[in-house]
RNA sequence: GUCCGGUUAGCUCAGCUGGUAGAGCGCUACAUUGACAUUGUAGAGGCCACAGGUUCAAGUCCUGUAUCGGACACCA
């Protein structure tokens, strides 16, 4: 009997005789996944995928920026994301993650109104609220798909089915079901303080959004009276009547509180009132200071405690007021070198320190210099007492009588929702110690408005407007994290109480950055149990930043940017992937470099390799036939499952960089190297049945390896599978292949 | 100021509940037209920041020091 010679001898597909070039096959793939249906969990049950009452798994996607575009961050929570999804769908459960969007309401509105200001030199309110809205939208809009499609480049599983946008009907209602039932529990509710203004923006920011620059500038030595107080910002000072010291400073025992002084100041004389407080720190230049109520939070807390008046002296665009005398009218950037020319005149000046170091406050989100101004805002009472009727939450049952503060510390303590890496939890429990009322009313036009409307005296809040004549809506908006913070249970449907919020909520994990831990996490811990009584997901896992190389922060200035697109397009989406899980400690920020994802690219070409080689010596084989293992044919079997056992137990401990890394070592190390090595001899050895049953082997190792790669790399192992015999593999598609084990 | 991390091979970092050190990249030598243009084999290189302590045993636990970084607060 003469060998069959190559003619009739079945040959393995022609893909595999060139290298893997992942700009042939991802796109086609994507399509292939998306068409499946696969990515919505209905699909998955009524094709018996998982079974209907299978446990499930769900995450929703932290939205990014409607207006934006996909950088590292996002494609480190993608990639992330994606692996801890397609793993679970794999394992038979019911997986659902769920894409969206975010309006970023501050962000995009700034966006478009410098856009506008460009190119027709018009501002906000020459526009007027409705065009200006109007034109937001239809710039959102048309970006939407930029984010959304880039987000599919990555390999993202995400049921498409199930968009939602913080801004659509659905959240809408979510938005107002809320507001409304927080102001009927009287935990929202409006006052006078002091916030966080943007002059250039004119609007309120919350004190997270803040970012402190630093900046040097002159600092002044001003007589008053018999003291002398020092100010970088002699701009404020025009109303500044109160004198404070601490109490216990014996260079000012002389001095009593309430005692009142004639004192001659920038536009002439005044009367001084002497206020003894332990905010005034006597280490702290000459332990005196005035204070301005109106534009500073420590001295409006000084004003509070003593019942002492507050004047506006600067308006809501940075010009003075007419306290400020013959400087009303002019900005305060303006205004400062004359005034100091004035008390140089009058000689009011004791000393200048040119080189004064000290923090700027400005709104992150696009602005300008922040200005402390009281306020007419909405809050959220963070510490208010009120009766919480039905909890799912460990530690507190139906009925108790909480604050919001103690449902977040709740959650957490009692393990509703565990932190991972473990030492967010103290990071989370500090901020909610120090956390103070929320304010949630914003002079931006772009995002939810607030239910409530005026007329005279009266007040009304409600999903429409009220019946009758002459109310008129308020016309702020709600801070954008309000609705982010109902995200969990605004994208299944809440406040219907639909069958995906039965199934999917609580959700399994949240995974994000962990710079946005207090933003975001802490207010949907906040709204999910205050409004469903229950926690928003069992696990938080944070990420940490991508960095560079170096360690450096990526920013454009820095010129160290590596874009994830130009990354996909050159070594593909899925060594984007493993560069971004490998070496990535939950929690620690992961420094990435092109060499990095070029050498994960060529993993990607040897797994083609192996498996070009498996099959040219296996596509004749009949797996049917039965095979005698040998002692080693058993052992690198045993070796497999326990390799799929290992990696299984590292995903769900969220230790996903070391089930990478064991995924790789395993494939590239042991089966590459040393099994496909010994069985070359087999392969080609005259001993039939030896061949035959390493031949069986050797196909158990490769869609065994297949299937444990797949979370992580999923567009070259599904590019391989599609190219498998039938015969080879018990599933159509690797994306819904049954994840294996022993 | 308060809190939290880090300090391990030339570089970037792993090392979970304590049992005399690991990966990737880089480097050196050799092999290789090969399943692999993207390969393999072998090798060099570390008193695990420092000083004490607990222990039969300490990168690993405790205390302190140095140093780098981060978050938050304050900044008249």
């Amino acid at each position: 009997m003469s060998e069959p010679t190559s003619q009739n001898k079945p040959n393995i597909p022609e893909v595999f005789l060139n290298p893997y070039n992942p700009a042939d096959f991802e796109q086609k793939l994507y399509q292939m996944w998306e068409e499946s249906g696969f990515f919505n969990p209905d699909v998955c049950i009524e094709k018996g995928i998982a079974k209907p009452d299978a446990e499930t798994f769900s995450i929703v996607l932290p939205p990014p920026n409607v207006t934006g575009t996909l950088h590292m961050g996002h494609a480190a929570m993608l990639a992330i994301e994606d692996i801890l999804v397609r793993y679970n769908r794999m394992s038979g459960k019911r997986t659902l993650w769920i894409p969206g969007t975010d309006s970023a309401a501050l962000a995009t509105q700034t966006k478009v109104e410098g856009i506008i200001y460009k190119e027709e030199k018009k501002r906000r309110d020459e526009i007027g609220r409705e065009e200006l809205l109007k034109r937001i939208n239809d710039f959102a809009e048309a970006s939407k798909d930029t984010i959304l499609n880039q987000t599919r480049k990555m390999g993202s599983s995400l049921d498409w089915s199930r968009y939602a946008y913080t801004l659509d009907e659905t959240r809408y209602r979510a938005v107002m079901t809320a507001f409304i039932k927080m102001y009927e529990d009287d935990l929202i509710y409006r006052g006078d303080r002091i916030v966080n203004w943007d002059p250039n923006m004119q609007t309120t920011v919350s004190d997270d959004e803040i970012e402190y620059e630093e900046k040097t500038d002159p600092f002044y030595y001003f007589k008053y009276g018999p003291f002398t107080i020092g100010t970088v910002r002699p701009e404020t000072k025009f109303g500044d009547k109160y004198v404070v010291m601490h109490p216990d400073d014996i260079r000012y025992k002389d001095y009593t509180h309430g005692q009142q002084i004639e004192v001659e100041w920038i536009n002439g004389p005044i009367t001084a009132t002497i206020i003894k407080d332990e905010a005034a720190d006597p280490e702290m230049g000459t332990g005196v200071m005035t204070i301005t109520p109106w534009h500073s939070a420590v001295d409006y807390e000084i004003a509070e405690r003593h019942g002492l008046d507050k004047e506006q002296v600067i308006d809501e665009r940075g010009l003075l007021l007419p306290i400020a005398g013959e400087f009303a009218g002019q900005h305060i950037k303006k205004a400062r070198a004359l005034i100091i020319e004035k008390m140089q005149a009058k000689g009011l000046i004791e000393k200048i320190d040119d080189k004064y170091v000290h923090n700027v406050a400005t709104n992150s989100r696009g602005g300008g210099i922040i200005e402390p101004q009281i306020k007419r805002q909405w809050f959220i009472a963070v510490n208010k007492k009120f009766i919480l009727k039905h909890s799912e939450i460990p530690g507190i049952p139906s009925g108790s009588e909480v604050t919001l503060k103690e449902l977040m510390i709740a959650t957490v303590e009692n393990g509703g929702t565990d932190i991972f890496p473990e030492r967010f939890k103290r990071v989370y429990f500090n901020w909610i110690n120090n956390l103070r009322d929320w304010c949630i009313s914003r002079q931006i036009w772009f995002g939810h408005r607030i239910p409530v409307w005026y007329r005279n005296q009266e007040i009304y809040c409600g999903i429409s407007t009220p019946e009758g004549e002459g109310w008129t809506q308020d016309s702020d908006t709600l801070d954008t994290w309000f609705s982010s913070g109902l995200w969990t249970f605004s994208t299944l449907g809440w406040p219907e109480q639909t069958e995906d919020l039965k199934t999917y909520h609580p959700t399994a994990v949240l995974e994000t950055g962990y710079d946005i831990i207090f933003f975001w996490v802490a207010r949907m811990i906040l709204m999910s149990t205050y409004n469903l009584g229950q926690v928003p997901f069992k696990n938080v896992y944070m990420h940490g930043l991508v960095r560079d190389e170096k360690g450096k922060k990526m920013s454009k200035s820095l010129g160290n940017v590596i874009d994830p697109l130009t990354m996909i397009e050159k070594y593909g989406a899925d060594a984007t992937r493993l560069s971004l899980i490998i070496g990535a400690a939950p929690g620690n920020d992961m420094p990435l470099s092109e060499n990095k994802v070029k050498g994960y690219k060529n993993f990607g070409n040897k797994i083609w390799n192996i498996s070009r080689f498996i099959l040219t010596h296996t596509i004749d084989s009949d797996i049917d036939k039965t095979a005698v293992y040998s002692i080693r044919d058993e052992e690198i079997i045993t070796q497999l499952s326990n390799t799929v056992a290992d990696v299984s137990n590292e995903i769900e401990k969220f230790n996903l960089y070391l089930a990478g890394e064991k995924a790789y070592h395993y494939v590239w190390h042991e089966l590459a190297d040393i099994i496909l090595e010994e069985s070359k001899s087999i392969l080609t050895g005259e001993d039939k049945e030896q061949r035959h049953a390493r031949q069986q082997v050797l196909l158990k190792c490769l869609t065994t390896s297949l299937k444990m790669l797949h979370p992580f790399m999923p567009y070259v192992t599904e590019a391989i599978w599609q190219e498998l015999p039938p015969k080879f593999k018990n599933s159509e598609l690797l994306m819904v292949a049954k994840w294996p084990t022993a």
